[in-house]
DNA sequence: CTTTACCAGTATCAGTTTGCAACTGGTTGC
DNA sequence: GCAACCAGTTGCAAACTGATACTGGTAAAG
């Protein structure tokens, strides 16, 4: 009610919304790593949210319209949250702070290789992935022709394993 | 020293350095508004930022190299602020950030015209306009062939002003 | 040369936010 | 029916935020 804004410039109130060290990660989390419940973002928060802070922000993102949630229909307290379309296309934001990240920051090589080809994909990675995000947490069938390769995600994700494992390798 | 990260993960490192309320206005105003000194930060902002805040986030852009310090020849007392390169690269997540704010959010319609034309110009109008900002704050030539109409940044302002002007008209 | 305005911050302190840890009330699987 | 899991809530100390007043100095005007 009393939520003042501080002035009407689009920056600004982008981080009134998701200018805090939380929102954004829990976001991340959702487009990433596919946590879609609340028990997976608590436990599997690879910065280790604690769950007052988790409930709260799911609660603005909800607010906000950036995650909606669902029932699970297999497990009676389960609830499903997802990305709406809002939250989908905060990925060009989260994909140019993981370049910028990636190349000024002291990133780990496992949790930047995601970063890298991200940021080498560029804008037409980026669709190809919102449209694979529209598909699982929207719904919808693909407007782009699915490619040959394997999805965005999935290459994302086989890059990271990889690190990992060759990492374990090495000891 | 005892500053220890949360994680490795570029956006969760990017969050930790710039994820707060204040950060990337201060480096939006540098960019968009050309604000330098001190006072101009604090005097000038739309938000109303308070000396306390704007004194221990410049502290922080400057340890972390997003913004560099001069002394101002022309007066003894004054500074001069100026983004790094580091700085400047934090243009297309503003640019991002900007055009997701204004297509989701309650942006008014001066405070959203730049967010708008920056969203519209996509990435080769931010090479631009990095360039103008290298130009400006690193002293740098222009690598880019100087294009025939106004700078980036001109146009930006004019644009802003152009709906300053017909709103004051209007009543 | 002295008064006024401007400059870059610092100090204080109440109010808010953060975050660890323990807890509630319920569901599911064995 | 009991252990494990689920989605949070509560309590509280510590840290952070932000409005206001203040410091110590410089520049410009009269």
């Amino acid at each position: 009610m009393t939520e003042q804004k501080r002035s009407g410039c689009p920056i600004n109130l982008t981080l009134e919304v998701v200018g805090d060290k939380w929102s954004l990660l829990i976001v991340r989390d959702m487009m990433f790593g596919n946590r879609r419940h609340f028990r997976e973002l608590l436990t599997k928060s690879e910065e280790g949210i604690s769950s007052n802070i988790l409930a709260d922000r799911l609660k603005t993102l909800l607010d906000q319209g950036i995650v909606t949630w669902a029932d699970d229909p297999s497990h009676k307290q389960k609830g499903i949250y997802s990305l709406s379309e809002q939250g989908i296309e905060l990925l060009p934001v989260l994909a140019q702070m993981a370049g910028w990240g990636f190349k000024y920051l002291d990133v780990t090589e496992e949790l930047g290789i995601r970063a890298k080809l991200l940021s080498e994909g560029g804008p037409k990675m980026w669709a190809e992935f919102m449209d694979e995000l529209r598909e699982t947490h929207l719904g919808m069938r693909r407007r782009r022709k699915r490619k040959a390769g394997p999805d965005v995600g999935e290459r994302l994700q086989a890059a990271y394993e990889k690190v990992v494992a060759r990492k374990a390798k090495q000891g």
